[in-house]
RNA sequence: GGGCGAUUAGCUCAGCGGUUAGAGCACCUGUCUUACACACAGGGGGUCACAAGUUCAAAUCUUGUAUCGCCCA
């Protein structure tokens, strides 16, 4: 037989088990129309460059979820795609050519998408090997690419429904202006930054010389496209002042003083300036009110014409011009220091101007009703719960939606306009003549669309639709999305707009939130700071197994989780723990053979009480994790895993088990069932060990025992309430007890590891079954001889020793001449105080009418066990105490 | 300003109505015991942020306070 490594080398497996996986068809599903199937799509990465951990995370939850359920038999699809990400993709490819001296505008269109494709291409198989390196288990075949000809047709689909359903529209509104970008953006694109600033109060002289008005303002700069200043109609301060007209200084235009209620009475002085082209709010009272909407920005933010004595200026620039000329002139009354929040380009973080300008946009109230119904009325689920308010508070205050972008990169809008007529074309073909006029001087409008919006399709349109795929038919609603919390409203939600919209039904059953990762520290991971953890190189160094572990054990759902190296060398340690018990397994199976009916029947090999003991600890395990994963519980689960193989099988069964090797009534079979059960438990989280562990079982077995041709569509454990074994449960508690009490005496009284130590065990009740088990104790506790007797036995005497009263056992050490009495005596009358006082609470809990009565009987009954428990212990205690004397 | 989350052992976090509250790491002591030193055995370490309330029973539910973090405006 091949030498199996002594430590746990995923280098030498992974690699080779995911190809054995992929080349086997294991990923791709078998449509079958009798079966409930579970799909997950996977929520696409961006294109532009490689995953981190974050979609390590992803991948890890997703992988075990499909994992999990194409083991229970359900067909099982895990969709996996990738995104063009059009204003991130771009940025980066700028920035690369760049480099090269290049921009985008000297390259032209064609040649600057022609980079971008390269980019794309690159970084998508470089994104897939990534999958393929956390063992993500996704049907690769049904890879999908934003820009590909389905969702293609699907955005072109869906943009057209939504025009002639009047949901699109164009028009001129406030939009998200990034000058760096030079594109409009959505709201969601934004993020605000508190910026510590000034508020400059500045003064506007009247039209008739007898005075002027002050009003407080966070961007000086913007007083030369003010239409008005406003002041609200109730503030009795102004009423007189309302239709009188104020001059801008410097530009000298009269602009009216107005009255409009969205105006803050308690904000600066109550009066503010309005500049509608340039402030969302001041937009809404320009159309109350027929203000002009007048532009005092370039695209890139410089001044324009105008800005009169500011044009050609930078808008900061300009500021600190005008602020300057204001002062000059005496007509700053005062800056005070003021920090407020500040628009940021959420890609490229140049601060964004809000301006007026011609988009397109997405009528969105008809679609977000339907969306926020299906949630509140249960449809679509959200875990965590908490999440729930914060979709639907969203969902019920959202703003229309800004589709178009001054982008190349993306989904070109599907609109031509008529030279000849100006007629707006929309169509999903590129129209060789105008419809109304015949003109054929036809342009497309220049812009592509905002990539959420094909995001926003992909649980559909993945699966084919607008077509009426067998796919389609089959998988949707899919059954899970699962994604970081921080991308709700970007993807859940208008996943759920469009998926309602289009298809009539819910794109998904259950939204699963995962927190996000952070560094060691709990700080956000970013490459500006350097913390960024990579995930092949994590793999590189523990494992894959070992990052799934560190990414998923030991954290809740929904709560950002602090990775670092000592996660990932307690997922490493845990590998090579499990590979070393199944070293051990597998050397002795090659000793001797296990025959078939362990895996059909294990019973008939249960002839020791470990035996039963391990089986029945297994079967609890087995219904334990079944509820934890259906709750959605992966790391609680995981980890209940990990502590049954470590602290139950490796630490106790597997020591047992050592002495009874080779002999009659060997606990092979067993040690074999339990791992083997235990590997499939384990598959979906730890794929690679496990099935790599698995194989070779599965090697040393009969032909056809383990049936299944891989661990990956092996059965799922299902419990078997025959196994467990509440006696065997109860005997092995006393008998680690016992091993336990005399391995700390040994310890605390510095025994050389090589001796072994006289002891005698004291017991009544479980007298056989521990007298039964006495090679065991003497093994594990080196104790020889173990004398193990009933209590009236016990023969009088004070001789030195260690006593400890366990709950079924007195546990005599004599260890002689080294014992402390004294130090003895102390440590019992310790564990008697602590024990005298939950008596007393017990005692008085149980007499209290109000316990008995309201609480369970369940709970009722063993509060009196317990009672019982420790007044046995108690009343043992003082004998011993008193035979010390 | 509104909402959400966190506050539990030195550190990072589980537990979220029912035993005297757990894990990993770190720390201390001892062991290379024939699966594993990425290990084994033993040990120390916590008025579960604070206050009030609900309950037979609260780390767990409610309310308030404080500190930190996130989201929205």
């Amino acid at each position: 037989m091949i030498e199996i490594a002594k430590a746990y080398e995923s280098k030498q497996v992974e690699d080779r088990i995911y190809k054995f996986w992929k080349d086997g068809g294991y990923f791709k599903p078998k449509i079958d129309s009798g079966k409930k199937p579970f799909t997950i799509i996977m929520p696409p990465p961006n294109v532009t460059g490689e995953l981190h951990v974050g979609h390590a995370l992803t991948a890890t939850l997703e992988d075990i979820m499909t994992r999990w359920h194409r083991m229970l038999g359900d067909p099982s699809l895990w969709l996996p795609g990738v995104d063009h990400a059009g204003i991130a993709t771009q940025v980066v490819v700028e920035k690369e050519i760049a480099k090269e001296g290049l921009d985008r505008h000297q390259m032209g269109r064609e040649e600057f998408l022609k980079r971008v494709w390269a980019w794309a291409n690159k970084s998508r198989s470089a994104i897939t090997h990534q999958h393929e390196r956390l063992g993500a288990s996704c049907d690769w075949s049904r890879e999908c690419f934003t820009l590909d000809d389905g969702p293609v047709k699907a955005v072109k689909a869906t943009f057209i429904n939504l025009y002639n359903k009047g949901l699109i529209y164009r028009g001129e509104r406030i939009i998200n202006w990034c000058p760096r970008c030079r594109t409009a953006l959505s709201d969601l694109e934004v993020q605000n930054k508190d910026l510590a600033s000034n508020l400059w109060h500045m003064k506007y002289p009247y039209e008739d010389g007898s005075g002027f008005v002050t009003v407080a303002t966070t961007r000086p700069e913007t007083y030369l496209g003010d239409a008005a200043v406003a002041v609200n109609p109730e503030d009795e301060r102004y009423t007189s002042l309302l239709g009188k007209k104020v001059i801008l200084p410097f530009i000298n235009r009269a602009i009216p003083i107005i009255g409009d209620e969205a105006i803050d009475m308690a904000f600066g002085t109550g009066m503010v300036k309005v500049t509608p082209a340039h402030d969302p709010v001041d937009f809404e009272i320009s159309e109350r009110h027929h203000l002009p909407v007048i532009h005092i920005l370039n695209p890139d933010a410089t001044m324009n014409e105008n800005a009169g004595p500011y044009a050609g200026l930078d808008r900061f620039e300009a500021r600190k011009r005008v602020v300057e000329d204001f002062e000059k002139e005496g007509l700053m009354e005062k800056i005070e220091p003021y920090s407020h929040a500040v628009p940021h380009c959420f890609r490229c973080s140049t601060v964004i101007e809000p301006e007026v300008s011609k988009q397109w946009f997405v009528k969105i109230g008809p679609l977000a009703e339907p969306a926020a119904e299906a949630v509140r009325c249960g449809r679509i689920k959200i875990l965590p719960e908490r999440f729930t308010k914060i979709y639907l508070n969203w969902m019920e205050n959202i703003r229309d939606w800004c589709i178009s972008r001054q982008l190349w990169w993306g989904h070109r809008i599907p609109v031509w306009y008529c030279g000849k007529c100006g007629e707006m074309i929309v169509s999903a073909d590129t129209p060789d003549k105008c419809p109304k006029c015949g003109g054929t001087q036809l342009e497309q409008d220049p812009d592509v669309l905002d990539t959420w919006f094909s995001s926003a399709l992909w649980p559909h349109s993945t699966l084919g639709w607008p077509d009426h795929t067998e796919d389609l038919k089959y998988f949707y609603p899919t059954s899970v999305m699962e994604t970081g919390y921080d991308i709700l409203f970007f993807w859940v939600a208008r996943m759920i707009m469009m998926g309602i919209e289009n298809t009539g039904d819910v794109p998904f059953r259950t939204v699963y939130l995962h927190g996000l990762i952070r560094d060691e520290k709990g700080e956000k991971m970013s490459k500006m700071k350097g913390n960024v953890l990579n995930p092949l190189t994590a793999i590189d160094q523990y494992g894959c197994d070992a990052l799934r572990f560190a990414l998923t054990t030991g954290t809740a759902p929904g709560n950002d989780i602090n990775m670092g190296a000592h996660r990932m060398e307690a997922g490493r340690n845990f590998a090579n723990k499990l590979w070393n018990a199944g070293r051990f397994v597998l050397k002795a199976m090659e000793a001797e053979p296990v025959s078939r009916d362990a895996f059909t029947d294990i019973s008939k090999y249960l002839t020791e009480t470990e035996d039963r003991w391990i089986v029945s600890r297994l079967n609890r395990l087995v219904k334990e994790v079944d509820s934890l994963l259906k709750d959605f519980q992966f790391g609680e689960a995981e980890k209940e895993i990990h502590d049954f193989l470590w602290g139950e099988y490796c630490d106790w069964y597997i020591e047992t088990s050592k002495q009874r090797l080779g002999k009659a009534g060997s606990p092979l079979p067993v040690l074999a069932y339990v791992l083997e059960t235990a590997l499939r438990l384990l598959h979906p989280f730890m794929p690679f060990i496990t099935e790599e562990l698995w194989q070779k079982m599965k090697e040393r077995l009969p032909h056809g025992t383990l049936e299944a041709p891989a661990l990956i569509v092996a059965p799922y454990p299902v419990a078997d309430d025959k196994l467990s074994d509440a006696e065997a449960e109860q005997i092995m508690e006393a008998v680690m007890e016992i091993v336990r009490t005399i391995r700390t005496a040994r310890a605390e009284y510095k025994v050389d590891i090589g001796k072994w130590v006289e002891s005698y065990v004291y017991a009544d009740s479980l007298l056989k079954d521990i007298q039964s088990r006495s090679a065991m104790i003497e093994t594990l506790a080196r104790t020889r001889p173990l004398t193990v007797l009933p209590r009236d036995k016990r023969p009088a005497g004070n001789e030195k020793s260690l006593v400890a009263v366990l709950k079924d056992a007195e546990v005599i050490v004599p260890l002689a001449g080294m014992v402390d009495l004294a130090a003895e005596k102390a440590r019992l009358s310790r564990e008697m105080e602590g024990l005298e006082r939950e008596i007393g609470r017990l005692t008085q809990r149980l007499r209290d009418e109000q316990f008995t009565s309201k609480a369970p009987p369940a709970v009722v009954e063993k509060e009196k066990a317990r009672l019982e428990e420790y007044k046995s212990k108690f009343s043992r205690m003082q004998a011993e105490l008193q035979q010390l004397g």
